[in-house]
DNA sequence: GCCAACGTTGGC
DNA sequence: GCCAACGTTGGC
């Protein structure tokens, strides 16, 4: 079992959209390094909800990967922003997966905390300059956010 | 809204 | 395979 962290924005979904679905597909990633950690996910494992580009930014949950290695359907969606023109159906060029709600931190755990706490080598979202959307997280360092987290 | 950081594209 | 131009991310 392995942690991950994942941005969004909230202004286009965000973890209250999540409590409210039942599940989600984690569509739109088109990076491969996200890429490919998004591919190394195994049903089970745990991933923290961080809300990108609002203020404050910060992990705000917990989410579950309740399905492995989906093909992003958006990439064959024209209409779709995160259509892919060069993605061929018989070898997709985006998969991801598909997340379950878990819980909604009692406090959110802001960029400001998470810098102050942890390394840019512990924690990668701190990390100067930092564009990853999808990353692992050591699970010593999940262990203490979980902690965090549910402390208000 | 600005802009630093950095990924991607495409000409050569 | 280099690298300039361009596009995007995301904190501030």
């Amino acid at each position: 079992m392995r942690y991950w962290l994942m941005k969004s924005e909230p202004d286009v979904y965000s973890i209250a959209d999540l409590a409210n679905d039942p599940t989600e597909i984690w569509d739109g990633v088109r990076n491969y390094q996200a890429r490919n950690f998004l591919r190394e996910m195994q049903v089970d494992d745990l991933a923290f909800f961080y809300h990108s580009n609002t203020k404050p930014p910060g992990i705000v949950g917990l989410m579950k990967i309740i399905e492995a290695d989906i093909v992003d359907p958006t990439q064959f969606d024209e209409s779709s922003k995160y259509y892919d023109p060069k993605s061929q159906p018989e070898e997709p060029r985006w998969r991801t997966v598909k997340v379950g709600y878990v819980e909604t931190f009692a406090e959110q755990i802001t960029l400001d905390t998470l810098k102050a706490t942890f390394s840019p080598e512990e924690l990668l979202v701190v990390k100067r300059g930092n564009r990853l959307s999808v990353m692992p997280v050591d699970e010593a360092v999940a262990e203490k956010l979980l902690e965090m987290g549910r402390s208000a």
